[in-house]
DNA sequence: TTATCTGCAAAGCCTTTGCGCAGAT
DNA sequence: ATCTGCGCAAAGGCTTTGCAGATAA
């Protein structure tokens, strides 16, 4: 759960953006937006549906759908899994990172060396076994920096 | 690509894992595994039934994707993206780690300032643009270590 | 020979899309 | 009043499953 200042602050954040975007700030997004943003367990659209419903018993899950994506262009959301579309298999059994590129999700493998070590300077919370690490470095790769040039500043 | 030194290594390597398990050592498996392990790409199951089906047209997907769920099982293959299954969201726009649990697929927000900074020591390849970096942290989380404490070991 | 695997086809999620009505600006 | 968004239902893509014939052990 998150606290309520910080639920306060996205939320009039969320309305704010809206507003400059000129989307319509209907009952159903906001709803919406308000399971997302007092959740730190990062829900999945079913999830959230099931929230949802709780206060509108009509909503459709095509609704959430379309509102997430609406939510995530318009920079007031991120996916955790950007490859989450289809398996993506990797035969390499050692330590390395990776390098996803955000146009065309390309994966590239970064070897263990190129990044600084990944060290916990605190320990994980109680009772939670870490079994491996790795970087995930989100970016563009060189093919879709060429082909478009504005992605090269790094501000999408 | 990838060497064939390295190939043959991960070869044999199959080899011998299929007869320790006692998997089937068929053509088909052979085939799909050299796919795989002769790419640094991060194919998906689609992209190998197209390799794999230039050697053996009758091959099917169904095949394709019972192998690696296989291969997978046997420590042959990693998933790229454990959190392929469903979108899931993060109201978090702050920089911040993530704890996935391999059992439940759970995901669990580590504070930036927990882990070492994530910093380059060698320039991505040419052409690639960064925007940004996290830590994926893979393991089991607190409740799933609870129910099965043979994983409390890491030894999976 | 016996157990396992393959190919095929059907079924099962998750997600997107199209359309007419409802609601926001 | 106009434009955008919602609910519904159908369709689409990725993945799993069941079964009969084929192949490895």
């Amino acid at each position: 759960m998150i606290s309520s200042a910080i639920l306060d602050q996205r939320m009039e954040h969320f309305r704010a953006r809206c507003a400059e975007l000129g989307l319509a700030y209907t009952h159903q997004r906001m709803i919406i937006y308000r399971a997302l943003a007092s959740s730190d367990s990062h829900p999945t659209p079913e999830g959230i549906f099931e929230q949802v419903r709780r206060e509108i018993p009509s909503i459709s899950l095509g609704t959430v759908y379309k509102n997430i994506h609406t939510f995530t262009e318009a920079g007031l959301l991120r996916e955790v899994n950007l490859l989450h579309d289809s398996l993506r298999l990797d035969a390499n059994l050692g330590n390395h990172h990776h390098f996803v590129c955000v146009r065309c999700k390309a994966v590239t493998d970064i070897p263990e060396k190129d990044v600084a070590p990944l060290r916990l300077k605190h320990p994980l919370p109680d009772g939670f076994v870490l079994h491996r690490a790795a970087a995930e470095l989100l970016g563009v790769c060189a093919s879709c920096a060429a082909s478009e040039p504005d992605l090269q500043t790094g501000s999408s």
